[in-house]
DNA sequence: TGTACATCAGTGAACGCGCGTTCACTGATGTAC
DNA sequence: TGTACATCAGTGAACGCGCGTTCACTGATGTAC
């Protein structure tokens, strides 16, 4: 690993564990093993050291298991196909959830964050749009009900996800499984003959 | 007002415009109107001036509305009051995003906060706890199917009211609207006749 | 009523500290001839 | 091969600054007699 790489995993690991707040350049520089000075030979500022962690240390499996389902529609059946997006989700909300939530303490950074993601056409509502994507591919190949709404759908399964992430890393609260979630969502909850 | 009261308005609103990060003793000072040596006659340090503002400023619209629910059971129709419980969670959840995910960036604080929490018997998970009851209260009375998992249904709709408000927060993004969650909650999603 | 004192909310100025950043430097490695 | 110089990743020490906090204080208000 070269020196620079060794610097985003040494300041990724202080965000992680000290928070943001805490994630000064001498406790980075300590925990990389190289001088604070060395820091500013690989990267201009502090700023542009935590906008390539976002950029280059935050774990892509979720948005990748995306893309392979919108890819393969309809391979696997629909259940374990949510199912597994289900607890992808929950595990991928998790370890991004902490750095994710501290940068809202400064609109500065994250405001550079969000000018920096849709500059690369990503972010977490193509996360979502996704879901919806293979979902609307599901439906159309019949899998999902005439008057299935994807994108609810999508942003109904995702958001519990994302909120047990959440949960998680604030209390140590479990909350329903991935596949009560997935059962939930697809079964009628109100009863039959009723609307809707 | 008094002197206090207007210390924490002034705290919590240097909070929600400039970051948990730019909230200094000298900034709330001069927002309130008073010295800085001021808020030491109030608030033994600056921990204790950010958790007075995360007990009292907190809004509170959303836990009062699910505990009323929770009281006056059944009253009024399921899919009415569930789509004013998303209504209020987005609004809720939206005021609310930017200060909890900023103290994501202070373990200490965040830890302190958790603990305030518990003692005080709130927190996020009671909210949904909340919700879940209300829902099988509905199930009990017949309004929900008899198979319908209250605890998943809850955690489904107020996660899709949560990441909604992320969302909104993170960029200008819309989704899906309450009216629509609730019905995609409501209705069954996979074709008749498949399991589940 | 006037006088003397107590209380107390709030202040201006200073404090020590840790922060992000920069500086002149070092010493290992490469290159020319 | 040896010699002289260039390059460049990395350093130790210092810098100015803004932070949270404390200090001795002021001046308005209340109270006793």
């Amino acid at each position: 690993m070269d020196t620079r790489g060794m610097m985003l995993d040494a300041a990724a690991h202080v965000m992680r564990t000290k928070g943001l707040a805490r994630a000064t350049t001498k406790e980075i520089a300590r925990e990389s093993g190289f001088s604070e000075a060395a820091l500013y030979k690989h990267f201009r500022d502090k700023t542009d050291l935590f906008l390539a962690v976002l950029r280059e240390r935050t774990p892509g499996h979720l948005p990748e298991l995306l893309a392979n389902l919108v890819e393969t529609r309809g391979r696997g059946d629909l259940r374990a196909n949510l199912v597994k997006v289900a607890r992808t989700a929950i595990e991928f909300y998790g370890e991004t959830f902490p750095m994710a939530a501290s940068i809202f303490s400064e609109p500065a950074l994250l405001a550079a964050h969000r000018e920096a993601l849709i500059g690369r056409g990503a972010g977490p509502q193509h996360v979502r749009d996704a879901l919806a994507r293979y979902l609307a591919d599901e439906k159309a190949d019949g899998a999902l009900a005439a008057d299935a709404d994807p994108e609810a759908a999508a942003a109904l399964l995702l958001g519990a996800c994302f909120m047990q992430a959440f949960l998680g890393n604030f209390t140590d609260n479990a909350g329903p499984s991935p596949e009560t979630l997935v059962d939930t969502l697809l079964a009628r909850q109100s009863i039959e003959g009723r609307n809707p």
